[in-house]
DNA sequence: TAAGATTGTGGGTAGTTGTGGGTAATTTCC
DNA sequence: GGAAATTACCCACAACTACCCACAATCTTA
């Protein structure tokens, strides 16, 4: 079964190998359409966490970007700072994409890691992190909740 | 795998010889587009930093300049601090192009340097400048930030 | 249940990339 | 016009990356 392209949902708990590379999960691959070719973007999660995007979609993203005049300094560093740890990664015939040393250490990337499907992206996580966070986020303003209730219906 | 030409993300840590050479990312020369000829433009940076800039879009610039008109004060002094600083440079057989000493001492750069894709520019930087700029950064205005991310879907 | 196909993981090899230095051509200055 | 300095071009090497092959475990299908 496909489900629509370039949608992620599910978790898988893999391996990251002495190359720095993780396997995309089969069912992952299957979804992305043939327009990525085969390519994803990887960049800094918001949490501590790698964020993992269909090429096309971080496109959007990009085209984004480069209609902020670096005139303005806030642009300049948000520019900077969202572009300066991405890089595309096309997965191999293995179905494996390379991770950048640089990633690997800001999210703190271990052998063991998790794959997150996040809809429109994936995450990938140190799975010790990702249970510090989810205790943290237990935490979280019911009334935080109650506003993000009225953008979604479940 | 091949991005939207003349777009430029991620860093790297490269360095700079003594003859002001610095390599140029393989994946960055990649993504230049033929009409370029393999030249840069390369120029004083907004921070504290030179900005290297494909030539077709410099070109852009300059005719942008053209059309200040240069009876505004503030007009004169940007073309001129634009211009007065701004040099071509082709990539040589290995891939690097050569600073200009007066941009050398403007970045302050040493023998490591830090090159970032800037999506439409590329910034070389003395990895301790950058650092010192971020941590100036995290003082700016949240709500700006948040302004700024809230028309960008991430 | 058995055979075949698919999926995740590990490692070897050849080509590419970054870096240093040498030589020839060009420019600058006296 | 000639010498010195600068610049541009070329070669060589080491490190790294991308590609390829192999195998084991799992899932699918007949």
């Amino acid at each position: 079964m496909t489900l629509t392209n370039n949608t992620f949902i599910g978790e898988y708990a893999y391996s990251l190998d002495s190359k720095g590379r993780v396997n995309i999960p089969a069912k992952f691959r299957q979804s992305l359409s043939d327009d990525n070719e085969g390519t994803f973007v990887i960049a800094r999660g918001m949490d501590s966490c790698v964020w993992v995007y269909p090429l096309i979609q971080w496109k959007d993203i990009e085209s984004n970007l480069r209609n902020l005049s670096s005139l303005s300094k806030i642009n300049r560093t948000f520019v900077r700072n969202t572009a300066r740890y991405a890089s595309p990664s096309t997965y191999d015939k293995q179905g494996r994409i390379t991770l950048t040393p640089s990633l690997i250490d800001y999210a703190g990337l271990d052998k063991d890691v998790l794959i997150v499907g996040m809809v429109n992206k994936i995450e990938i996580w140190n799975p010790t992190r990702l249970d510090e966070t989810d205790k943290q986020n237990l935490e979280i303003d019911p009334a935080a909740y109650d506003e993000l209730a009225k953008n979604i219906i479940i």
